[in-house]
DNA sequence: CGAAAAATCGTGCCCGTTCACGGAAATTCC
DNA sequence: GGAATTTCCGTGAACGGGCACGATTTTTCG
């Protein structure tokens, strides 16, 4: 029971050589003869030795890092939240020998994104942390952390590419066919005749809409239950807020059920205030402040959230854990808890 | 960004003392002034000085003891399981300055039960790892840890007490959920008059029936969805085999429908070979060899399992993070996956 | 006041690795 | 064969903190 602990010096002397040269076979960094390799390891071996870890991370000197790949915020986007947690977990591993470092692109310009992709790639990480946002993009540099043999985490979204080592989100199809739930509870079916979504126009580059399975849970709830719905989609442009109001010029009083499914519905917080409708139900996504401000106005009715800083915060544990002890998580793929959110339970979330 | 890492020295320097006295007030074991400790204490302060874990864990002589409070297995059953779990988490820690142990009891005789707590209380663990298994006892028990500041961890079923540490197992009420809705699929209404479930009479001893909430969201599943069926109970006792067989003469041929909540279904299989009946739907719960065994035979058509052996397993690395990095779990309720297992997908489970 | 006891505190070795440095051995080359 | 390389390998100083031991200071008390 009692076994005594065998250290490097065991190895060393039973293979008749001194520690350096174990240390050098350990992490084949060559400068050893043939023969001597051969018994240390032969040693190791028979010894059935392994290195002490905690010696060997106090006595390492390169300290690891963990890059983020992320867009550049801006102030009160969902994206800051997922900033700020992979800078919490950073902050939680510093002082373990590990650094965290963020590359930050233009969401709208996917040539930025592959430049991050360069820049990450050179500052040779131990793990990254990403969103998946630009989909080829973001398949192309999988390719080479996986032939570089380096552990990727996805945040907020995946891509079924199945070498990712872990990912942390919400699960979107469910999400979506959560909203349709609670966009419909209680009503009839002829109050379910219409749906409006509002979505984002997005350039051509954004080959990827995050979203796009959120729709699909949403779309097979009503159809499901509301065979009947037409769901159609009004399409606003953030970028030119002048052209919003005249987009939802469609939004007419009597459409009463209203979604958006992406994290903006803030977006339309305006337009609902100048237009009220009596019994409208509005239903979005994430807790931005100023979704939340819409929230607690009532223009919003629900929002879906999650605590986005836990992905990226727990992304980054994750990944430490397997760099410095080779520790896979528990689950490969960890899904955060849908909170919902309503005027009654907004306070302290 | 490059901060030059503070150690122990510095903060006793800036104290005017020697680094011994600075360690003395880190872990307050005495002897020092109380003029000393307060210029120590805002030392640390001042520098914001953390121990270097890694150091601090080279350094400790002192091995932390990770306790798990089980059955004494009978070969085959599902202690056993939970045992190898725990002993292998307790293998992959070993090396870290952790050990496991057991403390084992009759699960038919509560004194053992309390005598075993003794026990595990004298050795002073840093952490616990047990299914609570008799009510009272555990309540006890774990009053007693949080006195003593010791977290533990629930596995198999919980207990609401509020201050468990984590818990590793089977949503129960849904698997029993689960378990109504296999049983009764693709079934018309009239087919669905009675269902039969088959029981363990318990001596008094054992307060608490770990399968209440699993036969819980059974019957809401049946009640809900077959209003018109009534649950019947048939009770053996696995301690006298000879009376199996008599108790089960009420499961007559044209009873259809057979489920058990606990881990036995095993104990029925040979009723049922004897007694074929087309048809018949039976479901047990985990993967015990002999409930595999009935399953390839076509006894039982369905088990619904779980890598038992993954809940201790976890527990173990759980708690092992916390006693030396002070981590958390994730998530404080973990649930495991439920596999339902059928003669086809048997294989390599 | 001085010795004994008690309260504080400093020193130095240890934990098991990593890694730079330089020396020894083997090889090459003239 | 001897010098110049090249290849290999041993040495010892970190790394930062735990803790035993003994030294020093303070307190107690006759």
């Amino acid at each position: 029971m009692e076994e005594k602990k065998i250290t490097i010096f065991d190895v060393a002397a039973r293979a008749g050589v001194s520690k350096g040269t174990v240390d050098r076979v350990l992490h084949n960094r060559g400068e050893v003869s043939r023969k001597s390799a051969e018994k240390v390891r032969k040693a190791i071996e028979e010894l059935n030795y392994e290195p002490n870890l905690y010696a060997s991370l106090l006595a390492t000197k390169k300290s690891r890092m963990i890059a983020c790949l992320l867009p550049e915020p801006e102030a009160g986007e969902y994206w800051e939240k997922v900033r700020n947690g992979f800078l919490a977990g950073g902050a939680e591993v510093a002082g373990l020998n590990i650094v965290t470092r963020l590359f930050s692109y233009d969401q709208y310009d996917p040539s930025s994104f592959d430049r991050a992709c360069e820049n990450l790639l050179a500052a040779a990480p131990a793990g990254v942390v990403l969103p998946p946002l630009f989909k080829n993009g973001t398949m192309s540099l999988a390719s080479k952390l996986k032939a570089m043999d380096i552990p990727y985490v996805y945040v907020d979204t995946k891509l079924e590419d199945g070498d990712y080592f872990a990912y942390f989100g919400m699960p979107m199809y469910q999400s979506g066919y959560l909203c349709a739930a609670l966009l419909t509870e209680r009503l009839e079916p002829e109050e379910v005749k219409d749906v409006v979504v509002v979505r984002i126009i997005r350039d051509k580059s954004r080959q990827s809409d995050p979203t796009v399975s959120r729709r699909e849970g949403f779309t097979d709830y009503i159809l499901d239950h509301f065979p009947d719905c037409s769901i159609s989609n009004i399409f606003i442009d953030p970028s030119r807020p002048e052209s919003i109001s005249k987009a939802l010029k469609e939004l007419t009083p009597e459409r009463k059920l209203v979604v958006m499914f992406n994290s903006r519905i803030h977006l339309i917080a305006d337009f609902l205030r100048r237009n009220p409708s009596p019994g409208r139900r509005v239903i979005g996504f994430d807790n931005l402040d100023r979704n939340m401000d819409a929230l607690r106005d009532g223009l919003v009715t629900l929002l879906i959230a999650q605590h986005t800083e836990r992905q990226s915060h727990n992304a980054v544990l994750t990944l430490s854990d397997y760099i410095l002890v080779g520790k896979k998580p528990l689950n490969r793929d960890n899904y955060v808890h849908m909170d919902i959110l309503s005027r009654l339970n907004i306070d302290n979330y």
